[in-house]
DNA sequence: GGTTCCTCCTTAATCAATTAAGACCTTAAT
DNA sequence: ATTAAGGTCTTAATTGATTAAGGAGGAACC
């Protein structure tokens, strides 16, 4: 029906030209207050949008958003509470800066290079990425601030995350500590081939996830010191970070025999399943068996010994690099962690 | 350091024009195969960045994004089940037509219209707004695609919820079928003025929130039904929707004399909390006290009777329509919600 | 009376692309 | 030989704004 309203239709209709109508939006200072109401009025009658906020951004040079990429489907991602409190801590920024957050996702299987080609935003955040994925050369063609969160860690690259091989490492020593000497692993987020079952050597070493890898080789350094014979340590795959995941990773190891005196996961929700299968079996956690998880998402109303991450921090600090208007630091950003020990360690049961 | 490498400067550079080298990025089969593996290979040079997203916006009139508006902080609006199903089920859809997510964030008390104005979105979603909220002129001032979902309905403008005075009208009939008279509510998101202390009926009819405010009507107008003298029933209202809230509204209204039986919340988080006050009063649900939800987040684990939102499916519906191409149709469009009984109502106590 | 200053508005360049239509050349068909 | 048809590239209009620089006119000052 009628065309388009533009900035020059107002021009047109009120007789004065393009610019005076753009000052009556932007600077009325620059003309009389009679003219500007006139213009304003006529905006009104002809359904004025406003500027044309793309073409704005177009001639400002800036899209006034954050692009933030996952490389899960966002069902899956706020299915997990350690991306929902990365993603408050990110939220925090961007709203001080007053951009907007563009959530891009880059679900596993399909490759869609072309939604970060074609992001209108200012820098991007990506999160968690696994090795070799192609939206790393997507991003990076971009050519705009990034920062990479958790994974992957490329030197040169702007990167935060925490010491997860320190932090694996406290778990370790802590749970050995107590006297613990049979160790099981439930974990999840390894592999891409949504794969569940046994994970021997080879298959941790070849994680994808890097962060996941190293937190993995974390446990077996720090087991290894500790004397723990790793290749006997059974370590159980998923794939999803559910609850019901850790769950059956949970069954699997606690029908093992011999079976292990304590269970660590590589994130809390995967602990939690880990206390149901516990349950299901008859044991007391801690009296007959130990757990610990990792992310302190959701680990404190179950008693969890978990490593705390400051997922809040790690978001609002990649968030306001990002938006300071300075170019990120391309160093590699290690925020604190900490061991948390609460009710589901103890020490190892006698061997009975 | 270098100027900006855009098409131009790659035309110049290889000695064409700006259209073939606009045409090697988005239709090879317009030009010979060989210029344009050179066109390729100069860009690869000059490490242009691919043809300009904000550009490419403006000449083709489309954005990209879906914006998606909250009018609480996201660290807020995160901490809420209800909130992240509704958003899983919006990513669905714009998953699926391979858009990116804008959320943009308007806090309360600061108005940032602006935020609104700047968005380079092609439609809006706009997520439980409260009444007379400077967001909505802002938002229909924008003339683009525009979804409301639970709140506010404003006739001729597309919506999508449920019916929340039936909704609230089951939960009544439900625990006064069981035999409860003396009921009492806790309750959150009334009134944006963070107060936490009993609410007199004016205060209740006044609420700012439109879908809290219908569903109160509804617990209101049922039990009046069923003979319950509505005056005399308590009511508690918090500002955030956590389970400490729940906690203190329960604490409240269990020290009333007479206690209620029944305590109804408007969501599972404040049934959670209700929960943990009955348990500190060491009174036992169901036997003691029955208590139910609203939403069924995070109620399955606790085992609580709560009103099924489809809050996936409202998510799904909205992005859907305003993706599909078609101007969303301008009707409140009712999804269907259910009363899950689980086990925290049981009868009422026989009056000691 | 001339200069200066201020207010109010216009001119025109600029941001970085897309794409229909047309030009030019080569090859094939009649 | 003439026409037609392709293939390859260019021309130029278009998308909707922002803003530095400049001009016209009137008031104030010396």
């Amino acid at each position: 029906m009628a065309e388009r309203v533009t900035l020059q239709t107002i021009a047109d209709r009120v007789g004065v030209s393009r610019a005076t109508v753009s000052y009556a939006f932007s600077r009325p200072d620059q003309l009389s207050e009679e003219l500007r109401a006139r213009i304003l009025r006529v905006a009104g009658e002809l359904g004025y949008a406003g500027p044309n906020p793309t073409a704005r951004s177009l001639r400002l040079g800036r899209a006034g958003a954050l692009g933030l990429i996952f490389t899960e489907t966002l069902p899956y991602a706020f299915a997990d509470p350690y991306s929902i409190g990365f993603l408050q801590g990110l939220a925090v920024a961007a709203e001080e800066a007053a951009v907007g957050l563009l959530i891009l996702q880059q679900p596993p299987g399909v490759q869609r290079p072309e939604i970060v080609r074609n992001a209108v935003v200012d820098a991007f955040c990506v999160f968690s990425l696994p090795d070799g994925h192609a939206t790393l050369d997507a991003v990076l063609a971009r050519r705009l601030p990034t920062v990479f969160v958790d994974e992957p860690y490329v030197p040169g690259l702007p990167f935060i995350g925490i010491d997860e091989l320190a932090a694996a490492g406290e778990v370790v020593r802590h749970v050995v500590d107590l006297g613990h000497r049979r160790l099981g692993l439930a974990l999840v987020g390894l592999h891409q081939d949504g794969r569940h079952g046994w994970a021997d050597l080879r298959r941790q070493r070849s994680a994808e996830y890097e962060a996941m890898r190293t937190r993995v080789e974390g446990y077996r350094v720090a087991g290894e010191q500790a004397g723990v014979d790793w290749a006997s340590v059974p370590v159980y795959e998923v794939a999803g970070n559910a609850r019901e995941s850790g769950r059956e990773a949970g069954r699997a190891l606690l029908a093992r025999d011999p079976r292990p005196t304590a269970i660590l996961c590589n994130t809390d929700v995967m602990a939690l399943g880990v206390l149901d299968a516990a349950a299901e079996a008859g044991l007391k956690v801690p009296e007959d068996l130990s757990v610990v998880g990792f992310s302190d998402s959701g680990a404190e109303e179950a008693d969890l010994t978990t490593i705390r991450q400051p997922k809040q921090l790690i978001g609002q600090t990649a968030g306001r690099m990002l938006l300071s208007g300075l170019p990120p630091e391309p160093e590699r950003l290690i925020l604190p962690h900490e061991l948390i020990v609460r009710g589901s360690t103890a020490r190892a049961p006698l061997p009975s």
